[in-house]
DNA sequence: CATCAACCTGATCA
DNA sequence: ATGATCAGGTTGA
């Protein structure tokens, strides 16, 4: 299996990994896992071999993929030369499904910081200092807690997510079986859930590999590199339809080239030179 | 179907 | 130092 741990551990899709010298801490599940890049693969603890392939979707075919959305596009073609490696992962649906709802309208750090303290509050202590992402019991269990984790406005949608999934009225597993489509449509019927959370979720959980979320990110990257822009759908079917079946990738390609590029601008801007 | 203000909170900018 | 603005959106009008 070919991974560049980097961007695929780093760029956003998943919101619980720190990279601590050249090892990545995270959680896939509730094992506490470390992962290292080492010239022929991977090394890793805490783990079994199989989760980690299924995690990282190892049945996905790179060279297929990356040579189609290549031959689609000019520009994703050039960053798939600069970005090899890089992979959509599979989370758990219900991991997956929470933690894109606390992911609106706030920053990555935040993002992060909301959900640390959401799994150290609420989730189950897993080792190495780590906790499990919290079930719609814990949650539901724990709910006089939620506070400190200062959700704003998300707390109630999270709280309401746990208490349709463990009233059995959404049912993540069920999902499973479903088509973008439907998987989508059925996703939007959540309170907390608009079209972006929804395709997230339909990526990085069921993989929808067709599924092409539009955030502010991708929205200026589509302007300015194919001039388009209107509302969600309208960039969403732009997405799908110029990148096929696996616009989800070319997204994950244009998503990690903005990050690379507004971070390099901002390092020549000057005027952040702190002390 | 497109538009728009309001919404928790914390960081950044003026 | 203190207020405005923004940040990986969604909702309801």
């Amino acid at each position: 299996m070919d991974v560049a741990l980097d961007p695929t551990l780093g760029c956003g899709q998943a919101h619980r990994w720190r990279k601590n010298g050249d090892v990545w801490e995270g959680v896939i599940g509730n094992d506490a896992a470390d992962i290292r890049q080492t010239e022929d693969g991977l090394e890793f603890s805490g783990t079994s071999e199989s989760a980690l392939k299924h995690y990282f979707r190892a049945e996905d075919d790179l060279k297929v993929i990356y040579s189609d959305i290549s031959s689609r596009d000019n520009h994703v073609s050039s960053l798939a030369v600069m970005c090899p490696g890089m992979r959509i992962l599979r989370q758990p649906a219900w991991e997956c499904t929470a933690t894109y709802i606390l992911a609106t309208n706030a920053n990555v750090k935040r993002i992060g910081c909301m959900i640390d303290s959401v799994c150290r509050e609420l989730g189950r202590d897993i080792g190495k200092g780590r906790a499990s992402f919290p079930s719609p019991a814990d949650i539901l269990e724990g709910i006089d807690r939620i506070d400190s984790c200062r959700l704003g406005y998300r707390k109630d949608r999270l709280i309401m997510l746990a208490q349709i999934v463990e009233d059995g009225i959404l049912d993540p597993e069920a999902l499973k079986e479903m088509d973008y489509p439907e998987c989508r449509r059925t996703l939007l019927g959540v309170t907390g859930i608009g079209p972006k959370v929804a395709d997230c979720v339909c990526l990085f959980a069921y993989g929808h590999l067709e599924a092409f979320p539009v955030d502010a990110r991708i929205s200026r990257s589509l302007e300015k590199v194919y001039g388009v822009r209107g509302g969600y759908d309208r960039l969403a079917a732009f997405g799908r339809e110029r990148f096929g079946s696996y616009a989800g990738y070319a997204q994950e390609l244009l998503y990690h080239s903005d990050i690379i590029m507004r971070s390099r601008s901002q390092a020549h801007s000057g005027g952040e030179h702190p002390i």
